[in-house]
RNA sequence: UGGCCCAUUGUGUAAUGGUAGCACAGCAGAUUUUGGUUCUGUUAGUCAGGGUUCGAAUCCUUGUGGGCCAACCA
């Protein structure tokens, strides 16, 4: 009968959903599990946001469940440091782990394995070094040779393993393989190394062991014994899918299952966290929390709500083509959020001073401004109105374009919940600088109560002087100049000289002052600011986290 | 030059053999006491050639272009 095209029409689902929901619905998995397992050596990323949202997202959305698994193999790279933020952040996403599980809890497990495969011949010691064993593993276009080691008998073999664990040999000193094949056109499968020797105090095991797990004999292990049904990573693991299929099969262990999708890149940043920590060190910013970084942290900081980023990281999509993701994007998910529920304060970066000749000396009035348009039940505030008053400078134009609509000399505007205004005289000082604009109010054209008939296009903010707060603004603009900085030889060559810009002078209403860390508003006119915890009661501190849309260009 | 992955408006992402849609960006207009918001309209796309088919973005094939793989990193 009648077939309704949009009735009922479910949302077209990405590549993984679909593959999830034909496992399930052919009983391939009864449940879903996913993991999010980041190597505790960085600050998470936004990047790592859009994995964190898929895993904990897919698992949501088929009724499963998503654990946090470091994936802390490498001593010599991971501190307990990055641990604790990864899993704040995690939560400050508003996501939380089913388990929060390491790698390293599974070392005893992983260890027996192995010599399992030892046993039976699928694994060997290695004392070949580390530029012999790369010499014997051949080209992608040429295969490789095989090591003199390779036929070690099993028990050799795990007498030796038993001596690199209690630590008999230096680092380096050997390996132990996987016997898979030397002639594969995969690389990773011409006898992966399972493991190193690395004496190394762990984060979590101490020095309890001196071998170290490889990714590859460590992750899919993980995986299995966690009873992961889809192990979710990026592209670049595709080529491993093989060798993580072969360990599994060879030790006949729950089958995980890897699917891989594509990281994305955003435009004029960069995402790498081994060139983000070189940011760090080389002090090309304050820290992994700097605004301008697309780390967690440094989002935060700059205002980004946890909203905005999840909903960036829905509306970016999950495919598997290489992509380049504008900014612009991120910024209207920022601007879309933060228009709803930020509160509307009146600040001014860059002040002009303001003389109202015709109001008398001495008095104020309050008058009454919205919070927030978008939210009426925030209410409104009461701002103060006197004869010396701030606007902005760009909002004054001595000799303004056609389309200009602020004030200029001779012109009007309205103070935005006040009055109108006409700039009468500009005061200037010997050296031709402006010092300050003598303006005459009309007393008629009150806000909400305006009988003057005049119509003004021009609407600016304002603040009075007298009751105005002084504050230290910080307006930041991309960190790289170039669209894709981390295809550069050197990508620290296209940084933004100007990435940062530090209002010290700017002027804010006496409302702020009282701005918890955190706090985020819309500076009427502005944009959106985020109060900086390096504030103080005495000069509070804001970061502008993105500008409101402009359409207006000055000529 | 071995293997694997990928190719849809400027950027992303849908369409699963049957009208190429959505979002961002852009442009134009309406509304507006934020040049914001909101609303309306609009520009613009199936990498190329061949094949299968009544019909191909979709299947096959050959190219082309891009990405990944030769760490005791993950």
């Amino acid at each position: 009968m009648s077939t309704d095209k949009t009735e009922g029409s479910s949302e077209s689902l990405n590549f993984l959903e679909e593959i999830i929901e034909a496992d399930l619905r052919e009983g391939k998995v009864t449940s879903v599990l996913t993991r999010f397992p980041p190597e505790p050596n960085g600050y998470l990323h936004i990047g790592h946001a859009k994995s964190i949202a898929l895993n904990f997202g897919l698992a949501q959305k088929f009724g499963g469940k998503t654990n946090l698994r470091y994936d802390d193999t490498n001593p010599t790279k991971e501190e307990q440091e990055y641990v604790d933020s990864i899993l704040a952040d995690i939560r400050w996403l508003g996501f939380e782990p089913a388990k929060v599980l390491y790698a390293s809890d599974y070392f005893d497990q992983m260890y027996d394995w192995a010599k399992e495969l030892i046993s039976r011949g699928l694994a060997y010691v290695d004392f070949s070094t580390a530029e012999e064993i790369a010499a014997l593993k051949g080209t992608p276009t040429e295969p490789g040779k095989d090591s003199p080691y390779r036929n070690t008998s099993p028990e050799e073999n795990l007498a030796l393993i038993e001596r690199m664990k209690v630590g008999e040999f230096p680092d380096g000193h050997c390996v132990l393989r996987a016997k898979v094949d030397m002639a594969s056109p995969n690389m990773h499968l011409r006898d992966p190394i399972m493991y190193r020797i690395k004496h190394d105090h762990h984060h979590r095991t101490g020095d309890k062991w001196c071998i170290y797990p490889m990714y590859d004999w460590a992750h899919g292990q993980s995986d299995s014994i966690e009873g992961i049904t889809h192990s979710i990573c990026t592209l670049e693991f595709a080529p491993h899918r093989p060798l993580y299929e072969w360990f599994i099969e060879q030790l006949d262990i729950f089958p995980s299952r890897q699917f891989e999708f594509a990281r994305f890149n955003l435009n004029y940043t960069i995402m790498s966290k081994r060139k983000l920590l070189q940011l760090v060190q080389e002090k090309h910013v304050r820290g992994w929390d700097d605004p301008r970084m697309p780390t967690i942290s440094g989002l935060r900081r700059r205002g980004y709500t946890p909203e905005a980023i999840r909903d960036f990281a829905r509306r970016i999509g999950v495919a598997k083509r290489e992509n380049l993701i504008e900014i612009s994007l991120l910024e209207f998910c920022i601007r879309e959020d933060l228009n709803k529920v930020s509160l509307r304060r009146f600040a001014v970066l860059r002040p002009l001073k303001v003389v109202v000749t015709n109001y008398p000396e001495g008095q104020e009035e309050w008058l009454e401004t919205e919070n927030n348009p978008e939210a009426p039940e925030t209410g409104t505030r009461k701002v103060a109105f006197c004869r010396e008053l701030y606007i902005e400078q760009d909002d004054f134009m001595e000799n303004p374009p056609p389309k200009y609509f602020r004030l200029s000399p001779g012109g009007m505007v309205r103070l935005k919940s006040a009055f109108i205004i006409r700039c009468d005289e500009v005061i200037k000082d010997a050296q031709g600088n402006l010092v300050e604009i003598h303006c005459s109010y009309v007393p008629e054209s009150r806000s909400g109560q305006d009988t003057s008939g005049l119509k003004v296009k021009g609407v600016v903010h304002w603040l009075s002087a007298r009751h105005a707060h002084p504050a230290e603004v910080r307006l930041y603009d991309r960190l790289f100049q170039l669209e894709d900085p981390g295809a550069e030889d050197d990508f620290k060559n296209s940084i933004n000289p100007n990435s940062l810009e530090i209002i010290e002078n700017a002027m804010v209403e006496p409302a702020l002052v009282e701005a918890n860390d955190g706090d985020r508003f819309q500076f009427t006119r502005l944009g959106y600011f985020c109060a900086d915890p390096d504030g103080t009661a005495e000069k509070p501190v804001f970061n502008r986290t993105v500008t409101l849309k402009e359409t207006w260009v000055k000529k």
